[in-house]
DNA sequence: AGGCTGACATCGC
DNA sequence: CGCGATGCCAGCC
């Protein structure tokens, strides 16, 4: 049995009124899903889009991300839990900056306690 | 219309 | 153990 998408897991928290919606715009509601104080990795998005090679896809999302706003893209970050996107705020302490404000600790481009901290929406959102 | 690029992840040599 | 190549999908030139 192929691995069902969870799209429509995706779809039962969305608030009405989004009956397709593209993979680039489901990364931006999980996204906006994040809880504060927690993050996540652009791999586990993918993978719970049912897509976990296009994890690209999600650094790529969150990029068009910057132009939308209520979009935390600082909480999300690649498996290793480094801030690798943050080159891309407005300054390169922005990302750190906001993590910070939400008892997130951040060391040399890299989250304190990262597997504490890491927010799955495979299982969050089951 | 076709090819390059990108805030990643994984496998191979 | 480290670097290189590949996959994936959408946007931009």
């Amino acid at each position: 049995m192929p691995p069902k998408k969870n799209v429509e897991k995706l779809k039962s928290v969305l608030p009405s009124g989004a009956p397709e919606i593209s993979f680039f715009e489901q990364v931006f509601e999980v996204a906006k899903l994040i809880p504060k104080g927690r993050v996540t990795s652009y791999g586990a998005i993918a993978l719970f889009l049912g897509a976990k090679s296009s994890a690209r896809m999600v650094g790529w999302a969150m990029n068009a991300a910057h132009t939308m706003p209520q979009i935390p893209a600082h909480r999300v970050v690649n498996r290793n839990g480094m801030l690798s996107g943050k080159m891309h705020f407005a300054t390169p302490t922005q990302m750190e900056e906001l993590l910070k404000k939400e008892k997130i600790n951040v060391i040399n481009d890299q989250i304190v306690d990262f597997e504490k901290k890491f927010w799955d929406p495979s299982i969050e959102l089951s």
